[in-house]
DNA sequence: CTAAAACATAGTTATTTAATAGGTTAATAG
DNA sequence: CTATTAACCTATTAAATAACTATGTTTTAG
């Protein structure tokens, strides 16, 4: 289950591609379009600022943008970036520790397969998709 | 992302479909075999009776057994009344109440393509394909 | 009648999520 | 040069959920 916080991180990645025009736009403005809390939506943009989905700059005239454009971003990378993983279980988790029971497990295979499966979907949906325009503008 | 309830009641639903052949096992016995808390694993068994998934018998002799034959039972039937749902997002739920951005969502059918992906997989696998002999017994 | 086992209810602990609060640094407009 | 703007940083908290534990009651077989 994706919490908000990759909700909102989808939000306002598609909010920052239809209203940004390749400018810097303020936390601000996209907390007030988006109805969220100004501090709730700072920490997840630190997320994505850090995993350089988007650049973030200071003071006057500040703000964030998209570091590529929107059909170079797949869901899957905004989403595991900011969920942390999209693993069904623990144990397809990236730096998983190995599970004691995997050589006997009957159910791995078909958490692998669902794994799989979420991954392929979410992998061929772009931030372009999911926006108004489709391609709003090339970087 | 799927709690030890819904990965163990999977487990359990293995368990007693390779062990019972239609006989009743007591919760004693899966609880050991698989290694999981008696109690713990007895507020799950409570959930797949209850949803007739399975049969419980009391007294000596008693312990529960499966309703109807392996190659019946989807992954998903299994999982989602652990679960309560597989809805990758809250609105999604069967019951959810109507989310008011629905309108002018514009991730919503990103999300309800990735639901109908999960659940096709997992309606796609049956107990039978879990279970060593792949056919275990047809009641 | 006694033992076995499901059934029922309530409580505890730890973790995670979602959100707040307050302060610091950097950039720009005037 | 200075005031303002806005990102950046650290810590805290309230609420929910997950995972597990404890104790007792009822039913069934022998």
């Amino acid at each position: 289950m994706i919490s908000t916080r990759g909700r909102y991180a989808l939000r306002v990645m598609i909010d920052i591609a239809e209203n940004s025009n390749g400018n810097y736009i303020p936390l601000n403005d996209i907390a007030s379009r988006q109805g969220i809390s100004e501090k709730y939506l700072e920490s997840i943009l630190v997320i994505l600022t850090r995993g350089n989905l988007l650049s973030g700059l200071r003071g006057k005239g500040g703000g964030y943008r998209l570091t590529k454009s929107p059909q170079e971003y797949t869901v899957k990378s905004i989403l595991s970036l900011t969920e942390g993983s999209l693993a069904p279980v623990a144990c397809l988790k990236e730096n998983a520790e190995a599970c004691p029971r995997s050589g006997e497990c009957k159910t791995l295979s078909m958490w692998t397969g669902l794994n799989n499966v979420i991954n392929e979907y979410l992998d061929g949906v772009t931030l372009a998709d999911l926006t108004d325009t489709g391609d709003n503008y090339t970087i």
